[in-house]
DNA sequence: CGGGTTTGTCGCAGCCTTGGAGAAACCCGC
DNA sequence: GCGGGTTTCTCCAAGGCTGCGACAAACCCG
């Protein structure tokens, strides 16, 4: 049960949030200049130079004296994420599997996509994930620093355990996810698992199409909808950090069961197996099937048209509530909603003129991702990354590449 | 269109910081010690003992010293909020209209209820709870200072006007309520307003069934159903500030008119007129209609029971979406929901336990609202206070119950 | 009257800000 | 081409604010 406590501000913790506050405009922003941090900021000269210094001293960031630019004055030094302190990220779907190594500031040093054996657990699952992971470590400069590991997982995880409750779509229940990768990896590297929702969520407001937006709503349809929600400009985690997830709003009270135990959930009337029913194709599965789909949808089949509008149409439904509950700037799309959406968009911002209250629907615009398959692993990423940002000295327990490249051999 | 801002902590902020750390823990837990307050806020004896201070200055607070409390040790002095530091509290809604006067600390000094003119447009009502206002505050001591009002308004607010977008049930559209509040009170005085269902869930979770939790989820069931959100312990706003329309949450896809241009929605299946339809009553209205139900269920009037179980499952529909969107500690029903709750109770969970994820459900309890129809009033006292509570400076800025009285007069 | 507890006060250390000196680049006029 | 003026930035020392820790005093109880 999550309890609000409020607590005084001390002295030493002024200094820890004005690092943090630096080192997320940098991470944020990428390569700036001291000046430039000074508005972003809010702190003085002096201030931005002390901080630096101490990211410096932590191997976060990195400064160079910059050359002229062209304009007049003294140019300004500037500072830039080091390439040498990476966090390592997993991307855990129904079909596939990701692994990518981030550098602060999003940079993308590293990445493999591979399928995803069905028929075997969770346990073969990060065996095969922590392999490729060393893989891309052997292939970084031995002074290379890891600060953590994210993992997005196609299923529901309890915060405080790392628990995958429920991922029915990847047929897991109760898979301790953080205890195996950190066994996997080396005991005291710092893991965070999030919910492929949240990940999506999180990643396209730092590094896609809602970049800077303070309330996102994200949504993944891969082979159920996933949510992921940014109110306020924070991610919405709920009592156990299961929030967000949307496609399990019932929208059918006549609708068929879903995997979760109820029925009429959204996802089963808006999600892959909803779609391929109504062009017909119920015994078809998978992204190939979605693409023949968007294929002859291409063509001008129109049947196949016919199906995507009566499909647009329960996508808006639902899309109406979440907009209704959520007010927010930008929804943005992800998985086969994204791919789709072309086919669809036109019908649902239609369906949703009529359902969405007008002071909502004024400002909230409904666009495709930006990110596409990469969102949930980079915002693995970004949620990795998320305990340096807030505490930067944490930064001091990093774990050198080659530690772990030992442990995990 | 919301944007999220980084800003550094300068040392000035500190204080500020710690003195609303300080004061909110008095508000929320009435007369504290010195002593108490140290655990409570983080802080050392040394800082709240000169934070103390400044509030008392500020006339927030009062100290007294304590008298022996049977414990060993030099008694601790007594901190209270000053009975002298007030807000105004308006409650708009369908049927009344409702003024109160509020301490910090949450007392209610006095409070009035009147029926509300359906006929006449939002300027009478204004005229008409301001002259109520101003009854109240005559009867409190001269020096007693408003620091503000606040008002709950059934119907959607536009945060950054202050503007009742829509109210379709009071029959409202663009009303400038915070304006228009303003003018009648005096130019200077703080207004505060916010959206019923918003200021459901804030008293519910300061004074009422949610105490100290930091996910809630708040309906009120009044002709509509509104809703309110408390998401990590932080009141859900969305981009505009109209978030937690979750009555208006589509449901059925073969679903009734509703009175926002959309069709389903939540509160057309689990609203007022809902109920009284299922009945057979849907020519009446109004709370005596719903009065009538609960005496014929209480009588165990068999179609009527029957009736509220068929109700029950479509109140459980919605708040199942609601309930895997938001992961909440609790789940609190207002208005009409909280008057039935005993005979839907039973129906409503059984359908929450096939509905909602088992993660989330294990913790997630609905019980019945402890403010009742005060809820509201509550809601818009503690929002009045808000202002106060995040920078306790402002106070200076109060203004004496006398100047509102020459001011309206 | 002694033990235990709480409070107030004082010096110390940490953090940020301010303001001035100095450095580095640009522009312009000679 | 060169030097002065301008702009912008960095660095450094002084100053103010804050919270922290230790001590002594105040207070209650047995």
């Amino acid at each position: 049960m999550s309890k609000t406590t409020i607590t005084g501000t001390r002295s030493e913790s002024v200094r820890l949030m004005n690092q943090s506050v630096v080192l997320r405009a940098v991470h944020l922003a990428g390569e700036s200049s001291r000046s430039m941090l000074v508005p972003a900021t809010g702190l003085t000269r002096g201030a931005v130079g002390t901080i630096v210094g101490d990211l410096v001293d932590l191997r976060l960031l990195e400064e160079e004296r910059a050359g002229s630019d062209g304009s007049p004055g003294r140019p300004s030094t500037l500072v830039r994420p080091s390439p040498r302190a990476v966090v390592v990220a997993f991307d855990i779907r129904v079909e596939t599997v990701a692994v990518g190594v981030f550098t602060l500031g999003g940079h993308r040093l590293a990445a493999t996509r591979i399928s995803r054996d069905h028929d075997r657990g969770p346990e073969h699952t990060v065996d095969e994930v922590a392999t490729i992971a060393r893989g891309l470590l052997e292939l970084l400069p031995p002074d290379t620093v890891v600060h953590g590991v994210g993992a997005a997982v196609a299923g529901l995880v309890r915060q405080h355990d790392q628990l995958v409750v429920s991922g029915p779509n990847l047929g897991w229940r109760d898979v301790p996810i953080g205890a195996l990768l950190r066994d996997r990896l080396g005991a005291d590297v710092h893991v965070a698992v999030g919910n492929d929702g949240d990940l999506g969520a999180l990643a396209e407001t730092r590094r896609g199409a809602a970049v800077g937006l303070a309330d996102v709503v994200y949504l993944s349809g891969e082979v159920g909808i996933g949510g992921g929600v940014i109110a306020g400009g924070r991610p919405l985690t709920g009592s156990a950090g299961c929030s967000g997830e949307v496609g399990h709003i019932p929208v059918n009270p006549d609708g068929l069961p879903c995997n979760c135990g109820s029925s009429g959930c959204w996802e089963t009337e808006a999600g892959d197996h909803a779609l391929l029913r109504r062009v017909g194709r119920s015994d078809e599965i998978g992204t190939a099937a979605i693409e023949a789909v968007v294929h002859d949808a291409e063509a001008g089949d129109a049947a196949v048209l016919a199906a995507l509008d009566e499909h647009a149409r329960w996508v808006a439904f639902g899309l109406a509530g979440v907009m209704n509950t959520f007010d927010p700037d930008l929804v943005v799309l992800g998985g086969t909603l994204a791919r789709i959406h072309p086919y669809i968009a036109e019908a649902v911002d239609r369906e949703l003129d009529r359902r969405v209250f007008d002071v909502i629907r004024a400002h909230a615009r409904v666009v495709p991702s930006e990110l596409g398959i990469d969102a949930m692993l980079t915002g693995a990423a970004e949620w990795a990354w998320e305990s340096v940002l807030t505490e930067p000295p944490r930064a001091a327990s990093g774990v050198a590449a080659s530690t772990i490249l030992r442990r995990s051999a």
